[in-house]
RNA sequence: GUCCCCAUCGUCUAGCGGCCUAGGACAUCGGCCUCUCACGCCGAAAACAGGGGUUCGAGUCCCCUUGGGGACGCCA
């Protein structure tokens, strides 16, 4: 079993082989030794032949905009994680925020999701439905002592902050109201309920990915579970839903590693076991601080609209921090059978859209042609401003051989393939326009007899006809090629000229010539 | 500021004390191929942040420094 850049390795008593295992949270393992004396071999047997059903992940975003690159990464690794152990990949909407929440959000996060084809069990949970439940959980954390009322207004809050700021202090709340008697209580205001968090010592978190990691509890101070008006805080709301939700494993950005320690520090006052942590590092823009918006665009639909294909968002997303020895390209399958948390990465990764350009390059040169020209056609329309009928779009089919070779997005690939549908007389491109200089149209209308003559208007034959051309008037191919192209596609750039030629055929072909020949000589 | 995390080519990474004269991929730069563009092929340049330990031996373990990131809400 691989096992790397972990000091949370498990051994067994023999002191190997070590075993590092994601259910050791929820099931016990048992040894077994085969062979004898000083050369014998541990093996780990699951005591519980279900063990490896009962990873439980989650994806908890916040609908207040559409699913970014991080969002989408942490969603994957949880979905992955998940399928691989087959187990359950669940989908939590945290929309406790009402001012910022949105329907509009949530629709968008699932879109993208559905698009990367990371699918979830069951029904997502909104989590804003079960405050009743959080605030349940929280009057239980008052009557066992592990919770208390405090009485601080917002106003006194701020007094207290702003102090501190201003002696350059960092502001904890002081734990006025924490032994304080209830009779004390000032006349008209609500209180907050707040977590008695453990004072001294430390609390623990086993991450996955980070190690043994230890937060001074005096670093902690004692949360905010209930506001004033009753409704429950993230803190709360997030242990009790991973815990009702029975998530086993919570594979987030590591800027809630912090997080961690405090949501314990609720688990154990509740006397829940907290699930596996793995907190993955953040991923950050070209300049290596966290990806935000100037960073240009971050949103998963974006790369969608723009013409990424989902398994190449998918794969590179995959490689970004996590990784397979030297694999690079990697299918969703394998992904799936290879994917665990040892070989997380501690380090944050860049995004670097020319890579994410590489992948997509390669999967569309992978995709097939049909699948490729049907998820073309969109952008294809668009481009044209009018829909794409029938015979073009098995034209496009046909064309993308040729097509799909030359271009990084499907944008790319709609845009360069344009001069198979532009009406007559053609657009020509001054760059073209300079190709077709006097010699060159005299050439062209040369060749259009024998282009006319020719019997089978395939590749082969029309490459055979043009080389023979340019042997006979002791030019080089060149010479013939680049008028052509400029006279059929209007540009200097285009597929190999002979496939063009027969991917519009002979009647279109000569048609087009005949424009530029009669235009410059009516 | 306090706490936490991180540190191998420009970028993503391999590396789990001897297989490392540090490997792969992207990007870059040459060359070949060639009707343009692209593909493909061949080749080049390119990294263990610095300093101390531990060890017969350190990219790998420990400490410090430096640099980067994150968290410090009655937001999530």
């Amino acid at each position: 079993m691989r096992r790397k850049r972990h000091s949370s390795g498990y051994a067994d008593p023999a002191g190997q082989p070590r075993l590092r295992h994601p259910i050791r949270h929820t099931t016990t393992i048992t040894m077994i030794r085969i062979g004898s004396g000083s050369r014998a071999v541990w093996w780990a047997c699951y005591a519980a032949t279900d063990a490896f059903m009962n990873v439980v992940t989650r994806f908890a975003p916040s609908p207040t905009g559409t699913l970014h690159i991080g969002g989408a990464r942490t969603a994957l690794f949880n979905w992955l994680y998940a399928r691989h152990w087959h187990g359950t990949f669940r989908l939590r909407i945290e929309d406790t925020d009402r001012k910022r929440s949105t329907q509009e959000s949530v629709e968008a996060i699932f879109d993208a999701l559905d698009w990367l084809g990371i699918d979830w069990n069951g029904e997502p949970v909104f989590q804003f439905a079960r405050s009743a439940r959080h605030q349940e959980v929280a009057r239980t954390l008052l009557e066992s002592g592990h919770a208390y009322r405090c009485y601080m207004t917002s106003e006194e809050l701020q007094h207290s902050r702003k102090r501190a700021r201003d002696e350059g202090r960092i502001w904890r709340y002081d734990g006025t109201w924490r032994d304080r008697d209830a009779c004390n209580a000032p006349q008209g205001v609500a209180p907050a309920i707040r977590l008695k968090a453990p004072r001294e010592g430390y609390t623990v978190i086993d991450d996955h990915v980070q190690g043994h990691v230890a937060i001074a509890n005096a670093e902690l101070d004692d949360m905010v579970l209930l506001r004033a008006d009753g409704t429950p805080t993230y803190m709360l709301s997030v242990v009790v839903d991973d815990h009702d939700m029975g998530v086993t494993h919570v594979i987030r950005g590591d800027e809630h590693l912090v997080n961690a320690a405090r949501q314990s520090q609720i688990y154990q006052a509740l006397g829940w076991t907290a699930p596996g942590f793995a907190h993955i590092p953040l991923i950050h823009g070209a300049d290596g601080t966290r990806l935000s918006k100037r960073h240009g665009a971050t949103g998963v639909e974006h790369y969608r609209e723009e013409g990424y294909l989902a398994d190449a968002l998918v794969n590179h997303l995959l490689r970004l921090g996590w990784s397979h020895g030297d694999e690079e390209v990697i299918s969703r399958e394998n992904a799936v059978q290879w994917f665990d948390l040892p070989a997380i990465g501690k380090s944050p990764a860049r995004f670097d859209p020319e890579r994410l350009s590489t992948f997509n390059r390669l999967y569309i040169r992978n995709t097939d042609d049909t699948t490729l020209a049907c998820l073309t056609t969109s952008h294809v329309a668009s481009r044209l401003a009018r829909k794409v009928d029938d015979e073009e779009a098995a034209l496009l089919v046909k064309a993308m051989p040729v097509l799909k070779e030359r271009s990084k997005t499907l944008a790319e690939l709609a845009q360069n393939s344009l001069f198979l549908f532009h009406a007559r007389p053609l657009v020509i491109e001054p760059k073209a326009a300079k190709v077709l200089d006097g010699d060159a149209l005299l050439r062209l209308a040369d060749l259009v007899p024998r282009l006319n003559r020719l019997e089978a208007w395939d590749e082969t034959s029309l490459e055979l006809c043009v080389r023979a051309f340019s042997e006979e008037c002791l030019i080089s191919l060149g010479k013939v090629a680049q008028p052509l192209r400029a006279a059929l596609t209007g540009s200097t750039v285009s597929p190999p000229i002979f496939d063009v030629m027969a991917l519009l055929g002979r009647d279109e072909c000569l048609a087009r010539i005949k424009d530029i020949t009669q235009a410059a000589c009516p």
